[in-house]
DNA sequence: ACATTTTTGATTGTTTTTGATTACTTTTGA
DNA sequence: TCAAAAGTAATCAAAAACAATCAAAAATGT
């Protein structure tokens, strides 16, 4: 069985028994003790589920998750200095995307003043649009509570009506195999619509995300370019494939 | 028994039983009294119930609202008695509208582990509906910032997509003579269509509304009925367009 | 086809959780 | 007020779960 395909069926079972031991998953994936535990680590790195002693949960019950708080504070600077030169992309009168998550987050400073639209489907960028005085649109859709984007069918169809001149996305792995890619299959699905409505494409991917593969595929290196401060080597293979600005901090 | 599984089920029973003695909790978990103990220790440390002498009770009401993050309203306590029982209204497995404002945000507590839809277009009714675990979808189209509530053309075709069963609106003004009617264009063009599509309506209007006119008319008073607690004498006009209910505080 | 990297499962010793036992504290009511 | 009863806190050993390690197996690249 493949990691992935395991790791859906582990995400599914939890789902299912709210909360399952690791005996369980060992019994439903066929897969070792060992493997689950790792699968597990992964998977609650990626914010899927809450690990317990004895097994996982989901994330949502009873304790708190500063999902957004954390990742925002890791590689904040990186960050910064991605968004900032993606910020720079954007032209006087433009209409651009952007993407729910904490890199694309810190552009909105950087947009301040300029006469834009603003698309967006992250929720947690209202206020910070609202503050720069930033001309907002929001999708409308499911509210996914946990990363505070908005997804689902009625965003799709909804988002279909905006054209763009740019859109920034995140990702959470970018390999030059599987392309970009990201945990969530509903925000993978608006993520792919959003490139096929915007006419320049530009993913912002902080040094950690490179040669990590998500769950779900986004789409390949070269449906959009990329902005990043990974300085690896290897960063000249990705070269081949797509645009890539590198930032220094 | 996961400890997460565990302690979920004894603040089910506590909740349930209002107080609950630590024998029933072994009887009820299966778990020894020193696991039990520990558990509520941890679990009043997190707030999530008190411990007494022998057992475990609810936290007084304290526990409904600690958010630092709320403002403060005019009438707030009565925003609240009419909240709690339009709050009251909705029915499980319901599908609902909550409109932008500050009485219908009073709603949201009320709601709490009731198995419902919500739609609204109140950007700042999202954080309380995340912290409440409702479902929630939000309406795409512009952000008006000044009153975070999503306006515009996009977002009446976007609601256009939406059936409910109950909607719960916000009113500036309420008149005999004009009915129901609020300051924005935009956001009376999104509660007239609301009205449209809801098969129960309510207008949420503390005292302070009755007899002030805005500029833009929703619709007449037969459109909604009315929760308030406005209790002049010439409430009784009011009643005869539509019904009424008085909350007290 | 071969070398290299990645993934996997078993094994190790360590940590966490648990329930029983102990002695101690609070409550109760005669 | 005092003593019995009920409840608690502290301790400890067993059990369960864990992280770390390593070698075999699988996948990958040359």
């Amino acid at each position: 069985m493949l990691t992935p395909e395991r790791q859906q069926l582990i995400l599914k079972t939890v789902k299912n028994d709210h909360t399952s031991k690791i005996k369980r998953l060992v019994e439903v994936t066929g897969a070792s003790e060992s493997t689950i535990r790792r699968d597990l680590d992964q998977m609650e790195e990626q914010g899927l589920l809450r690990r317990v002693h004895g097994g996982a949960s989901l994330r949502s019950s009873a304790s708190e998750e500063p999902t957004m708080g954390e990742k925002v504070t890791r590689f904040h600077s990186e960050k910064q200095a991605i968004a900032q030169f993606a910020a720079s992309l954007v032209q006087e009168g433009d209409c651009i995307f952007i993407d729910a998550g904490s890199t694309t987050y810190e552009m909105i400073p950087f947009l301040k003043e300029k006469n834009i639209i603003v698309v967006t489907n992250g929720l947690s960028h209202l206020d910070a649009l609202n503050t720069h005085q930033i001309k907002t649109y929001v999708l409308g859709g499911l509210v996914k509570h946990q990363t505070g984007a908005v997804v689902g069918a009625g965003a799709i169809q909804n988002l279909q009506q905006y054209r763009f001149d740019q859109c920034f996305m995140g990702a959470n792995g970018v390999t030059l195999k599987d392309g970009y890619t990201t945990p969530d299959p509903e925000e993978a699905a608006i993520k792919q619509m959003t490139l096929n409505l915007s006419k320049n494409r530009y993913v912002l991917a902080d040094h950690s995300k490179f040669e990590k593969v998500a769950f779900m595929k986004i789409s390949d290196l070269s449906e959009a370019e990329i902005i990043t401060d990974y300085n690896d080597a290897s960063i000249e293979e990705y070269r081949k494939k797509t645009n890539i600005k590198v930032v220094t901090t």
